[in-house]
DNA sequence: GGTGAAAGCTATAGTTT
DNA sequence: AAACTATAGCTTTCACC
């Protein structure tokens, strides 16, 4: 039921590059391709895996500049910002929205082509909408990302 | 040179869904399975697709939560912040870093077991270091993710 | 650029240890 | 639970349109 060792080294693979395929994961961990296979449907089967997505270059895409909105509500009741989550996650330049804890309720990441749509989409889609207190503009000048989650679970072991 | 529209429907597949291979992309778009191997080895050339990731659920990592740390730096000096940015990237709990313009300097998301370790981790790694003006922590409730970035290019039409 | 057939490889199932 | 073998299917290449 737990992940062992094998599990964890072959989910990092592919949260790195899903590209390898399961005869070089098999090498990768020390095991037949067979098995290797019958692992990742497990973790499909499991929830564990839940996704794999291509990453495209945002310039190649026509997008010359990303920001955070960070956002306050004026009220924080379940229905409205469930029902604002599922808005915003529908705009085609939203990338994530997050609901969080402190001096702002959402940070929303989003793409634009260039200062004025980014304007146009922050007065537009999000100033204006009622439940919105206000809002903070970053501009993104810079992304690092890691891709692989650590293994914070004590029982990654030699258990299958 | 530019993306015509098979190619943005191609990328918008290929995001949301990677392991959609060449046979159903093909009968997707309606070109020969050859044609999209082709196509697809040319948006990799252009590095118009940079990579290929799965995504693991944090819980099975053990992961009880994730925050953001908005962070305000001393200075901003370039050589400064570019090594801050390598050295908080190296850190496994770190997802994303991002350089923002605003209030604070930098935006972080972790992951972490449980509150006993984001409180390490904050003060330890973060708080603690020299550069570091102030922290301030927010817990993530909730993200919604939309993994399709949008065409905003008006060049794609059928040129190839 | 796109197509279709041939070659090579990967994925899957069944069997053995 | 892992490895091996065999088959089916897909990916990739290439000559041609």
């Amino acid at each position: 039921m737990a992940l062992d060792r094998i599990d964890v080294a072959l989910l990092a693979l592919l949260q790195n590059d899903a590209r390898r395929a399961n005869k070089q994961l098999a090498a990768d961990v020390g095991l037949a391709p067979s098995s290797v296979h019958e692992r990742l449907k497990r973790l499909w089967a499991m929830g564990v895996l839940t996704g794999i997505h291509a990453e495209v270059d945002p310039a190649a895409m026509g997008i010359g500049l990303e920001a955070l909105l960070m956002i306050e509500l004026a009220k924080h009741e379940r229905a409205l910002v469930d029902r604002f989550l599922d808005e915003i996650v529908e705009i085609p330049e939203v990338r994530t929205a997050q609901l969080i804890t402190g001096r702002y309720d959402l940070i929303v990441h989003v793409v634009a082509r260039d200062t004025r749509h980014l304007k146009d989409l922050a007065l537009d889609r999000f100033t204006s909408h009622p439940g919105v207190t206000r809002i903070e503009t970053s501009i993104i000048y810079e992304t690092r990302a890691r891709h692989e989650l650590p293994m914070l679970a004590r029982d990654a072991d030699a258990t299958a």
